[in-house]
DNA sequence: CTTGACATACGAATGTCTTCGTAGTAATTT
DNA sequence: AAATTACTACGAAGACATTCGTATGTCAAG
């Protein structure tokens, strides 16, 4: 049931990227996004995306003459995956490292801190 | 000045983890601490430290015939370039979105929230 | 029917990651 | 000195990852 998924790769996940913010879209489609970004031909998200129906990555709907390609797995699932991925190989599951980590790369605006902070109270009513 | 990184791969991290761990240390010394997670050849140790070396994630002291190497960044520093990247390519530059992800993938236990908590309090000290 | 637009399939070049075997050199033991 | 042990250097194989060109099929318009 629980599918066994590889960690998508990084053009992999640009793709996913735009998968989920638009949904389910044709090949064409996921083109204009992705070449919004960077010049890229045609066949080469093609490809990318014939790989990753391989993988189970996304899944393909070949009723129309246009496939319909969608990912597999929401977003939040998927960033569950490479949260708990990076936890584990690069801070020793401290989920305290993680964030001091991405805090020190990257500053927070005020408003994203009390997010936080109000997000951690919701956890600590759950655990207790 | 700042010397542009590679970001380190899965094998390469985990040898950098060793070498933070045990401080500047011998092909053999690592090799032995790799082997006890994941039989490994000494030869593929001792390229791998070669190849990190030649990108420059390691340094190394060849004054003794068995040569000494160590981690060319510390720890901290690392992480911050990975949850960086990983908050940019995954997370849309949310940390509250990073956070949701490590926390669902791992149950935080209440100790460590609190600890989260403190840490949250004092950024929001600084940032004022 | 033929042409042109648009689709998928697929092979292949290129680059990177990971692993290991072999060769050669220096030190140590017998 | 010869044999053994402990290093480094290096080439190369095999698995992926990424990119693109070419071949081929389908459909609609002229």
């Amino acid at each position: 049931m629980a599918e066994m998924l590889p960690r998508p790769t990084d053009a992999e996940l640009e793709i996913l990227t735009v998968l989920w913010s638009r949904g389910p879209a044709t090949v064409r489609q996921v083109h204009e996004c992705v070449c919004a970004r960077k010049p890229t031909q045609y066949t080469t998200v093609l490809k990318m995306l014939q790989i990753m129906a391989e993988k189970g990555l996304v899944r393909r709907d070949e009723k129309q003459r246009a496939h319909i390609y969608q990912a597999a797995q929401p977003r939040e699932w998927t960033q569950r995956q490479l949260a708990g991925d990076l936890l584990q190989r690069a801070f020793d599951g401290s989920a305290r490292s993680l964030l001091v980590g991405a805090l020190s790369a990257q500053k927070a605006t005020r408003k994203e801190l009390s997010e936080l902070h109000r997000l951690l109270e919701e956890y600590e009513k759950g655990a207790r």
